[in-house]
DNA sequence: CTGAAAGCGCTTACAG
DNA sequence: CTGAAAGCGCTTACAG
């Protein structure tokens, strides 16, 4: 069932065959239209793993990856790039490797672009943080036909891109369903972004839309306050937020990053009483909180397999064409106490 | 780094470091630890993609996967049977295959697995839906060496056993806290089983029990009324059950197999208000329901993943002797309105 | 334009 | 007890 077999029934070499499989120049063209008959006709498929096997020691496939420096800031980055390693492990007998470029801002962003183009790798996998270098990179990329991933969010670029994220829309509508349910028709609700230096990111506003167009959808009329808070000064409760936060109904808290673990103690400070809180990501705090009952739920996107799933999907399509592992939406996944450790 | 590398390094030719590599006899005491002293210097680990290239044409790995007969009535098999085929879909050129046993009742469960014994398989997949034939499956695969995975559905069997399910105590218990959240303590809760053909099955017994679990740990004294309700009779409702729908409180009912969609209709015909339902299973009648917000939460078990990930670990295992992979903790996926596509 | 040969890392029969 | 050779399916120089 392989070259040799069509090379047979063809009556050429199998060079000729492995020709004509890679469209390569210096074939006659009825030598080409009977191979090609004779492919179809026993519907040949190409093994991969043969094929790797021989490339794996003669022409690697490399990855760059451009993501963010994962110290204790960004903690979060650790986890796609776990996913990113486990891939490349499975995957290194067949000639996989990566290099990581890690950035700290939008210039050395772009800087670790540069390098990177100055080496030939086979694909990209990198974070759109920043729109106008994001932009820059897909165009080079598309130039130079190097394919590439974006991880984590979702922004619009100007030319197709491929994503893996999650839908942080669907992801603002699942808690609004979430919270709703612990805290109905009466309650207030509150969206609150807490800004870090980049400002506010690109899918946090997204999940608040997410969010509010949720109670669109069932048609209740809640009242939904938005608070910004920044990271880098301390969070301060304005009198308007004290009038919000003094009413003696249910509240329902949506923080739409993953810093939902900073709530319980600032509403245990104002003494604010009967809250929920739904956030998202699956950190140490977060969890902690998730078990003592101060968060209620919260959401994960899988970072790691994030990671894992770009390497796959760019192998699969750099080794048989396959297109369709490009763009993955993660489902959103939902994590409350009790099923937040699988042991 | 390979085999050839050994060879030279322990001046030896390849094939005795084959024979050392896979502990077969013909090989003298010197030999053998001069062999393996340069293995564990270069640190040296096989790469299964070539060794599995050889064998996949000379001795392939051979599947047999004893599972129910997916009729209508149990539509549910359709998914692990389907992502095993992906699984053996992507492991074919490795010279991996299955052949399908589906049964129907426990006697041809009981003829099925005889004939599977009569050939030479590597590993099985089955489901321990009857007690004592499993145990005697299970005792028959060890007395031949043979790994064997038991999918869907914990029990206690006469001896270690491979498992790859969704930790059914578990699920109970985060059903627990979804139903409690939107009910609270005021009212009543409800477990619906319903039974089938074989009365009630392991893991939906085990499902109540960590319903049940959840309410104890958190310290709440609620009113939980059992109904067992058998699918082959009409669904009658008795004086004991009339008191309890006829309250004016809000209602909690968990249904612990897949049949949560019998309830709506159910609950409209004896006009019983104010009911909330988490059940299991993504079949499409569930997420009708679902969608119209007539059910709450649905429990989803990932049954296709369960069978791909049957596939992947029971070839690792035989492949790298990697057991890691042989039991699985499924987690507990919680699907609302707003989660239950990925588009 | 085409073919024959060597090789990827491992496995298997065969010869001695 | 040990080695040399052929082969898994594909790829790559090289020769003509």
């Amino acid at each position: 069932m392989g070259i040799k077999k069509i090379a047979e029934l063809a009556n050429v070499s199998i060079g000729t065959v492995d020709r004509v499989l890679h469209n390569r120049k210096g074939v006659s063209k009825e030598t080409e239209k009977r191979v090609r008959k004779v492919i179809k006709e026993i519907g040949y498929t190409k093994n991969t793993t043969a094929s790797r096997l021989k490339l794996a020691s003669v022409k690697k496939i490399k990855f760059a990856i451009l993501i963010p420096e994962a110290e204790n800031k960004w903690n979060y980055w650790k986890l796609p790039k776990k996913g990113i390693e486990q891939a490349v492990q499975e995957l290194r007998e067949l000639g996989v490797a990566v290099d990581n470029y890690l950035f700290l801002d939008s210039s050395s962003f772009n800087n670790l672009a540069e390098q990177i183009f100055l080496k030939d790798y086979d694909a990209i996998v990198t974070v759109p943080f920043f729109k106008k270098e994001s932009n820059s990179l897909l165009k080079r990329a598309e130039g130079k036909k190097i394919p590439i991933i974006f991880l984590d969010t979702e922004i619009e670029l100007e030319g197709p891109a491929c994503f893996i994220r999650q839908d942080s829309h669907k992801a603002g509508r699942v808690a609004g369903r979430l919270l709703h349910g612990l805290v109905g028709a009466k309650g207030d609700y509150f969206v609150i972004n807490m800004l870090n230096d980049r400002g506010i990111h690109a899918n946090n506003i997204q999940r608040e839309q997410g969010f509010r167009e949720f109670f669109n959808t069932i048609n209740e009329k809640v009242t939904i306050h938005t608070i910004n808070y920044s990271l880098n000064d301390e969070f301060k409760v304005t009198a308007e937020m004290e009038d919000w936060f003094g009413k003696d109904n249910l509240k329902g808290m949506f923080v739409t990053n993953s810093k939902s673990h900073l709530l319980p103690k600032i509403l245990e400070q104002y003494q604010v009483k009967n809250t929920f809180i739904v956030g998202f990501d699956l950190n140490n705090q977060n969890l902690e909180y998730l078990k003592e009952d101060k968060i209620n739920f919260l959401i994960n996107q899988q970072p790691k397999y994030q990671g894992y799933a770009a390497i796959k999907g760019l192998f699969n399509f750099i080794t048989k064409q396959d297109r369709s592992e490009l763009n993955l939406d993660i489902p959103v996944e939902i994590i409350v106490k009790e099923n937040s450790a699988t042991l």
